[in-house]
DNA sequence: TTCGCTTTTTGACTTTTATCAAAGAGCCTG
DNA sequence: CAGGCTCTTTGATAAAAGTCAAAAAGCGAA
């Protein structure tokens, strides 16, 4: 979907804003396994999946790379430490699929907020839904079982597993690739 | 802290928005051990600790308690599913200590919002803090060992292991409290 | 289709953590 | 300070998950 339809079945545009929103909007298409962001980096742009998927990952010292999260189209995604305190990213941005991605920069994003309260709320409502995702990840890794997390995320979000290795979803489960290939194999 | 104080510290507040708010506020004091918020109920409070700890927590089908989080003073806290959704909480909120709040209304909270843009800043202030925080827990419940979750706690919180059972931390950490004890003595 | 590469599965073994049970320590109260 | 709590530790054992290595399966490109 492309982000200015989705901002228009969240809130009422006028013709101006949309104009506005055109104006500051970036569009662009990404390959397959490309790096958006990388550890180090700095990140001062918002973006807006419009298609694709993005896989959010760290590595340790050792070298053992770790999935935070994916990220989907109609959802925003951005290196967070780095977009909301100007400090580098920790984590890497990769697409996973070909991906097509709508961006603002940060000056205009604060623009755009001090200027239409309306987007405040959006900006509120976002937040919360992702603490809301947050706060059930931290239950789950706290207290459930891997073949639980397993079955969850099954329930959830079923696509997934048609569109990423089952490596990188082990890492998001928070196990290891043989585990997850044995609770897979024990149904 | 008192609220007030706290607010002052990082908004400029005039001296009628300060009354309006002595107006709203109510201030508690509750014993130790206190349930503030238990599962299925409703809560529209958004409460400020002045002095004290709360421990978040949940209780699986089987009866085993597991600890979300702690709050602790200068912090907010709220049963969130509950003030933000308006859906019944999943959480208990317990009184670690003697504890004393302050706690205004959800609509309050929503009128001040409202009147005063100010405190929206503060508001999206606080929900990043949150954020930063989840995200780091998730990382290290997802990739860390127990031993290392403790060792990170006893550095950035070494104070909770003075007001708090280690029942309760071990619960915290997403171990059980005899491995808890084995890390410990490990040392 | 075949070669080469990546992903997934399987097996053997080790490490980590949970569970159950009981002993020990600490602490409040009468 | 004695008795009865709760909290913490310790021990023995079981379950869960990790690691390493190799085989199998899947997949894309020549």
């Amino acid at each position: 979907m492309h982000i200015i339809t989705f901002l228009q079945q969240h809130l009422p545009l006028s013709a101006e804003v949309v104009e506005e929103l055109q104006k500051i909007i970036v569009r662009e298409h990404l390959p397959k396994n490309h790096v958006l962001v990388r550890p180090g980096q700095h990140c001062r742009r918002l973006f807006f999946i419009e298609e694709g998927l993005i896989r959010e990952h760290y590595q340790s010292l050792s070298g053992k790379e770790t999935t935070y999260r994916f990220h989907t189209e109609d959802n925003f995604v951005t290196a967070d430490e780095s977009f909301i305190d100007g400090q580098p990213s920790q984590y890497y941005l990769e697409t996973l699929e070909e991906t097509t991605l709508c961006s603002i920069s940060h000056e205009d994003f604060e623009q755009l907020l001090k200027r239409h309260p309306l987007f405040e709320q959006l900006h509120v409502l976002v937040m919360h839904q992702v603490m809301r995702e947050m706060k059930e990840r931290i239950t789950a890794l706290q207290f459930q079982t891997a073949t639980e997390r397993y079955e969850s995320l099954l329930q959830n979000q079923p696509s997934i597993f048609q569109r990423v290795s089952l490596g990188h979803i082990a890492s998001y489960l928070g196990i290891s690739q043989e585990t997850l290939s044995r609770i897979r194999s024990k149904k």
